[in-house]
DNA sequence: CTAGTTTCATACCGTTCGGTACATAACTGG
DNA sequence: CCAGTTATGTACCGAACGGTATGAAACTAG
């Protein structure tokens, strides 16, 4: 019955011009002019096609997670705990130092989004870190080759820990190559 | 010649105030109304005796680095290498677990405010920062008794960046006990 | 007491914020 | 062609933003 006048852009790239704003400014960096400008849209499109800046927002985290920062979930695959651990740094700086003009995770960026509009970004953002953590927890409790010296929730937090050190690190402006002889570092100590 | 009214306010307990703000709710999700609220003076008073918005934020992160951040600098006095880092990883676990309302680092969160009007304040948190580990890794290459397998700039870097990832786990809600367990898993790594 | 100086509180400035009403345009089914 | 539905562009909403003009209040020097 129905037929409507068709939308005139493509949501998912839209959703992923969102994404390069949302990414680079962070979300109170970000005003609503800014995302229509880069999706290319209107604001009234804006809000029948993704509700409003704080739901657009949980769209693009949830694209960002599958796209970008997909690389986490697939390292879970790895056959070693050793090659799981070394691929969530190695990735961790692919994707922290330098997307576009973006620095930095756009998760941990969000974790720091402290003004009282934007605290149901922040606990989502939480949220998604703490699901991250335990999915890799897992992972390593499953692991007959845990590094000697570890837990796997200790070696989780610590792993999380420096991967959340490279994307203030990447933030702040450091480049990939000395972002990887940070990693170097840190992989020797932690994997001899 | 002059005299004039005399202000009503403290102006270093006024700082404070403000400095708890910007803490909790990072710079730009702090709005003037925010901070004369907190500081208990009116707009004109805060612009007649801190600038702007900008400029008292400013003198609010050099405070912050001379008091609750203070600990990084008194930690270059240890007297070995090895005592310097675990100063300072205690000491950003201190820092960042809970003062008051306020979880993480002030200067991590700022390095991450991205909107554009907030760009003087990023580069000036890039550059504090900057300072802070070119300090630690001059402390490291006097050093006569460096852990094994590092660099002064290297284990600079590394500390550096592990101190990032536990201000980031603070203010994504880690307990303090909980980071206390991070560190020391961190420092048996880093020193054996 | 007066003149000069500085801070105070109130009220206001233009701009931008996130979000929406409304009329029109483009489509589908009958 | 017409009725119904959905998207579009424009123009606008009240609220909050960072910042300021203004006049009274509180002080010091003479």
């Amino acid at each position: 019955m129905p037929g409507g006048r068709p939308r005139a852009f493509d949501a998912d790239t839209a959703l992923d011009r969102a994404l390069e704003v949302f990414w680079r400014q962070g979300y109170e960096g970000t005003s609503l002019t800014d995302l229509t400008t880069a999706m290319g849209i209107n604001k009234p499109s804006l809000y029948a096609a993704f509700g409003n800046k704080e739901e657009l927002f949980g769209a693009v985290l949830a694209r960002y997670l599958e796209g970008p920062g997909g690389y986490a979930a697939a390292a879970l695959d790895a056959p070693t705990a050793d090659e799981v651990v070394r691929l969530l740094i190695h990735g961790a700086i692919e994707l922290t130092a330098g997307h576009g003009g973006s620095r930095g995770c756009l998760c941990v960026k969000s974790v720091h989004a402290g003004g009282p509009d934007s605290e149901p970004v922040r606990r989502n953002a939480v949220a998604v870190r703490k699901a991250g953590e335990a999915a890799l927890r897992k992972r390593l409790e499953q692991a007959d080759d845990l590094p000697p010296g570890y837990t796997a929730a200790e070696l989780a937090a610590l792993v999380h820990t420096i991967s959340d050190g490279i994307a203030v690190q990447a933030a702040a402006g450091r480049t990939r190559t000395e972002l990887s002889r940070v990693a170097d570092t840190a992989l020797r100590a932690l994997l001899g």
